[in-house]
DNA sequence: CATGAATGAGAGTTCATTCAT
DNA sequence: GATGAATGAACTCTCATTCAT
């Protein structure tokens, strides 16, 4: 694919991630994305059959973007530190889960019969839970944390973020109860149990 | 309504709970539920203008439905052993997401723009969640449980069945981590901080 | 199907015919027989599936119809006076071979996968055969025609009744021509070996 | 036109006469051809205007190819021995009809309303005619013949053919039969009336 | 010459919705 | 009330054809 084809193709993702966050996944239709590319019918065929290669690249995409994160460490954190900034990071993105793919991502992920192995969601917690987990035992190690099962509590912490971020979705939740909830995930390896 | 009409209407109503179980709310069409009712396509407008109206009653059914719960409550029951039997419940529920409205529900709530009020989803974890409050309230009461903040340890749970609710519709869960995180819920009640 | 159904379907397949004598069979589409029907887009979707469908109801119309045949023969009629009928229908339709399904028919079938045994050009030219077969025998019974193998002459028959129409389809063919060949066709039954 | 263009011409020519053996005239793309030949999209409209002129020059090239039929005839060969060459190819021809052009022609000239001076179809039919006609008038002169219309007799065998190959496209044709029909010519020659 | 991206016309198909019966 | 035929809007998808490079 020529340089100038590879651009278009970003562009048609930007563009389509936009509705994609607008509108879920199944309501989605390639002319939504035609008109909000301002493309051609058939212009849009060229790079992407349907809309689910479309959110495939758009979910592809976003995932290669967010390795950014923690970017803001440096080298003499500490482990209470660099857990407090991926709690505000998962704070922020709580308050505005309404601008975000989550919610497409769900719906794609509820009714397609997806082999498990290339499930995004499931792929993208299972890492999160692998990074809390070292993270954790590293804080115990240093003596930052209670003596706590990491991977037991990693999981925990992350089914935690999945509720508060699917109640974001369906019902709105607060900044208060955000912070609660996070503050109680931290507390619990802090504290002696 | 005549009592026929009512009759009907609920037949419709239970045919179309299959459909959304199945297929979600956005993929199910008006059509869809005229097929599985085997009724005319004119009939079903006499009684749902579309399939929000439809998925709403369903809802609704389903909300009067499982009013039936804690049947089981035994009057000298301890709280211990209704908590226990609503986390049951619960396991049970977690273990079978794919033939529940769950999705459906999340599907519905994520992309509209409805009235915070008639949210059932948050209509029902508030319930929940009061429901939790005034039963860890009681076990403090009687001794059962730890000096906790009911409230606060109620929406805690609710979240956290949330996530786990989730997370099976999207990746699956096993039993093995729904017990342990359950017990885990149930642990930080009678466990001394 | 209603009444009215059963009428509107006869009406679509006879404005469709038209149409499949102008254009053959692969060049219809659905619109051309929407539009040369006057009826609404998914209306004739309410009747066919596709042109095949649409196609496969206009040739059985037409074999239905064309059991009319032989009407004109009398009960004391002589086995040549038959033939000679055939004959000249025959020569009646080499004649008029665009205003026929027979390009279309020849279309479908050079293309179609279709088993042989539903191949109604097949079937038709077996029937054939074994009407003039039967025929010719009957006339070698009354003294009427030469001793021939009967099988073997409806057989050649046949064919080459098939290939004047190709002629005449691809070619054109003039009426002198085809009366010559019928004749020759007639002949050899007469003639002495 | 450069010794290169031609031979690219060629080449497209080839590959897209197989297409047409395949799928016929009508259902065949230009963009068929395009990636049959493996060329750019432009590429082939710098050669060809549209699928009609590419198989006039697939039909133009195949009757070019086909004179070398006739390379087995011997200075000293009889008549007989020549007509049964020509029968004999013919035969090998009527059992591999689906490898052949015939369909996709007889959908071409169905259809086309073409100058019949043009028709190619039609113009081998009345070469082979001829061919005949002079082939069958030297046998007669020769006395290996019976003192039949040569005229007549050709045409009255093409025709034939022409009625075994469509027979052979839309319902098969069994070598048995060919072998017969093929017979019942020859004969006809032979024999005293 | 050659490429292949881009366009847009047009065919296929599905459904929400209406309405005469 | 109930039916289901009919309509037409909307979407999907494919190609012939053009054109900048």
């Amino acid at each position: 694919m020529s340089d100038k084809s590879v651009q278009k193709k970003k562009y048609i993702i930007e563009k389509a991630r936009e509705i994609f966050i607008e509108k879920g996944f199944v309501a989605v239709t390639m002319k939504d994305i035609v008109e909000a590319c301002d493309i051609s019918r058939g212009g849009l065929y060229l790079y992407f059959p349907d809309t689910d290669a479309v959110f495939q690249e758009v979910m592809k995409l976003e995932a290669e973007e967010s390795g950014d994160s923690f970017s803001g460490i440096r080298e003499d954190s500490t482990v209470s530190e660099i857990l407090a900034l991926f709690f505000k990071e998962q704070k922020k993105e709580l308050l505005h889960m309404r601008d975000t793919l989550a919610a497409a991502k769900y719906e794609y992920y509820f009714f397609k019969k997806t082999d498990k192995k290339d499930n995004l969601i499931r792929t993208q917690m299972m890492e999160a839970m692998k990074m809390l987990e070292k993270l954790i035992a590293l804080g115990i190690e240093r003596g930052e944390f209670a003596q706590v099962d990491p991977k037991q509590v990693a999981e925990n912490i992350v089914y935690m973020l999945e509720g508060l971020k699917v109640t974001a979705l369906t019902s709105g939740i607060s900044e208060k109860i955000i912070d609660r909830e996070l503050m109680i995930l931290m507390q619990r390896l802090i504290t002696e149990d």
